[in-house]
DNA sequence: GCTATCACTGAACAATCTGCCCAGCAAAAA
DNA sequence: TTTTTGCTGGGCAGATTGTTCAGTGATAGC
């Protein structure tokens, strides 16, 4: 959809300090808040922002270990892994991925021997061929966006403020 | 820090209806505004709740292929490249792992052509001994927070409310 | 048994913000 | 030239926020 240099300062804003209101947003930016409300407007319904949801820290709920999962899964076995992986509460995320029918997904558990009991689990069905567990230890760069978000400005927005 | 299931239930709320203010919130909890307040309190200072970013969607900025690299580093070199990725705009999440000095990735791109012009600049550095790239199909599982947190606020939560 | 502490309730207050409306203006498109 | 689009600046009623206060019940400590 495309977003110029006020989208993307708008989104810097509200990626800084999420809780100002448009009023705030609108002072900041320079502009009448009618054009920061419209703006806004646009991003939501445009699917540019998906939403406001709280950022919940897994680690602070009890669940300080975060684990990647590769797993390959049998020729037409794909949906039902999906459902059976869907159930489980430790997996935070999961991706099809290019390859033979393979899998990522994002697991946590509450101690290295609880990622066992995990696994267990997320194995624990017919149709994963083989799982390769990678346990994450740092995390160097943590989910971000407003770098793209930066760049999608720059040479997308023709600059329409 | 524990969570009991008035805030998981607060937590629910928040990520269904994020733009809702803590007097709706206590309205649908059933409690003072007071003790919402406090909760929500509680939740952000003690670390559960990061935030309340903006979720951007990439595909929506004109990146609708992501992808995860599988980095494989040369011993000592780790510093130099977490330095490296992190002035790409389109890596927007980087892990370290288990494993010997290994790296994980999300990587977003506007083609898969373009991939290919993410990937060359993401490696070209020293240090990196070998990266193997799976292209994301598709995304039965959103990240998601939510179950885990119903499942932590049952067991962790001796139910203070 | 008595008391301090804690979490919650219910209420009040001023200050602020939201949703909504309008008229005017300027630039781009038709 | 006329129309459309995006922005400005203003006003209004209604709702929400931040804050404070007193009262209550349960728990923990003395």
């Amino acid at each position: 959809m495309g977003i110029d240099r006020l989208d993307g300062r708008l989104l810097e804003l509200l990626a800084e300090e999420p809780r100002i209101g448009v009023l705030e947003l609108s002072r900041r930016l320079g502009v009448a808040r009618g054009t920061a409300q419209a703006r806004l407007d646009r991003l939501t319904s445009g699917g540019v922002i998906r939403g406001f949801g709280p950022q919940v820290d897994p680690a602070a709920l009890g669940y300080p270990v975060t684990a990647f999962a590769m797993l390959e899964i049998r020729q037409g076995q794909g949906a039902e892994v999906r459902a059976h992986l869907a159930t489980v509460p430790e997996v935070l995320e999961l991706h099809t991925t290019t390859g033979s029918g393979d899998m990522l997904g994002r697991l946590v558990a509450r101690s290295n021997a609880d990622l066992q009991r995990v696994i267990d689990r997320v194995v624990g069905i017919e149709g994963i061929v083989r799982a390769s567990t990678a346990i994450v230890m740092e995390n160097p760069v943590p989910l971000r966006i407003v770098p793209l978000v930066r760049q999608a400005a720059a040479d997308g927005g023709g600059d329409r403020s």
